[in-house]
DNA sequence: TGGCTAAAATTGGTTAACCAGATACTACAT
DNA sequence: ATGTAGTATCTGGTTAACCAATTTTAGCCA
């Protein structure tokens, strides 16, 4: 059995290349190589399954994923036409298409969020109509009632924020902040962040942020949203750090996962 | 014919909705009703299939979307689960995968991208490696010598834009930018942003942002970024309020379309 | 009774066949 | 020669059937 623990040494992991990718890899060759021209149309679906050996579905899932990235585009019952964007710009942008390994480390998912969040605030303050701050003040009414009864109030508290996103008026920034809200829940019920008072102390640094959004005062919802983040972010990390997992993966970032597994 | 003109004023827009965004309302009713809670299995794509009387590909198509926003899980060969998020926070995020109606508008496209290009120009002069620094260099390079060749260079400036995001080190940063070029891109082709010396002008104000990330200044570098971007957006706003398309939708931008079409 | 094994049913993954709409072509009338 | 109607073909969209891995379950043995 010592041969075997000792042979399990040498097995180096593999990584089984999705046959979306390799399908992605051969049209930038096709583009790159000037065999097809932006606004050309690519050979069709059942061409390329059948060239590639595959099935259409693999196919399908390959453009999905280049239209998804604004490479491609395609046209029901007609075709699909790549993009009328230069060359160069389009390897790049399917280098990154192709690049997102798997998962995403929770320091790039916290600074792209902080970012979005702080921001979402300022706008919330400026423009988020009479109707959607008060959502945000029930949502905050909601998350301070399951403090108070002793819960962690992580539901609470992502809705919050979620209303906040969409009382910004922009509906990518609401998007976005969407996107990353699993991720943020699970962590944080992982760690447990909300032991020893954080939850009530997160529900004060809400309380600044509405409070601010109401005054219609930009840079004080700013300035409250990023305490409260910095405040949340020292928490994780000391966690992290106590888990010894201070680079801990995300498993659930979209853009980390091809559209059909 | 004047009867059919008038008519023809009395026909409202009727929205199709997709299978898919009906499918995955059908599974928020079965959350928020508590029929189906956070960690249990959904019934199986053929159940579904059958019982909304569709092919199992829409299934999978609702599927995929609500594993893209992270609300659910597929399992190989096992199954999907609704992932251990509070049912409220569920709730919100479907909405918003559901509220992503058609296109975005350009004001809310610039607002988010201006916010991640500026951060990304910050962290790539405080982290980018000699490498990396190195390609933004090159791209500067090739952006000049097209742009004193008397074109545009929509091209390679997107190259230059892409390889600061590449050298922040963020790789979902990266991306996100990533998702925005193309539509950046082909709106400038659209207006013909770079008439009247502006290729000329990005370009110094690309050098600035190079010096500044070369000089490992962050502020400097992002001061310069922000000042590309201004003056980048002002362009657009004027030549978009020439052409009488303030309010212009992108066609491309990911969020607002189905991963399969 | 408890634990193990093997077979059957169920799951998502994959492929192939079919459908309706868009396109390109051809024949015909002008 | 040219414009046009009709048809044949090709396109992506959709569905259904098949496959392999997993899970469950029934049966057996200790």
């Amino acid at each position: 059995m010592d041969d075997i623990a000792h042979l399990a040494e040498h097995l180096e992991e593999i990584t089984v290349k999705r046959p979306s990718d390799l399908i992605i890899e051969q049209i930038r060759s096709l583009i790159t190589s000037g065999v097809l021209n932006p606004g050309q149309r690519l050979p069709s679906e059942r061409l390329l399954s059948e060239r590639f050996g595959v099935g259409r579905g693999h196919v399908r899932e390959a453009l999905r994923k280049l239209e998804f990235y604004g490479i491609v585009r395609t046209l029901p019952q007609s075709g699909t036409v790549v993009e009328r964007i230069g060359v160069k710009a389009l390897d790049g942008l399917i280098t990154n298409v192709l690049g997102l390994e798997g998962a995403i480390d929770y320091k790039a998912l916290y600074e792209v969020r902080d970012m979005l969040e702080i921001h979402a605030a300022r706008l919330a303050a400026i423009r988020g109509s009479r109707a959607l701050v008060a959502m945000i003040g029930r949502a905050f009414d909601a998350h301070k009632a399951t403090v108070r009864a002793g819960n962690a109030g992580l539901d609470e508290d992502a809705m919050f924020h979620l209303k906040i996103a969409e009382a910004s008026g922009n509906i990518l920034l609401r998007t976005l902040i969407s996107l990353m809200t699993p991720d943020i829940i699970m962590l944080s019920e992982e760690l447990d962040t909300c032991r020893e008072g954080r939850a009530e102390e997160a529900m004060r640094e809400h309380e600044r942020i509405l409070a601010g959004i109401r005054k219609r005062d930009p840079e004080a919802a700013a300035e409250a949203m990023t305490h409260h983040i910095i405040q949340s972010r020292q928490q994780h990390e000391r966690l992290l750090g106590e888990a010894g997992l201070s680079a801990k993966k995300t498993k659930n970032m979209p853009v980390s996962r091809g559209q059909a597994g």
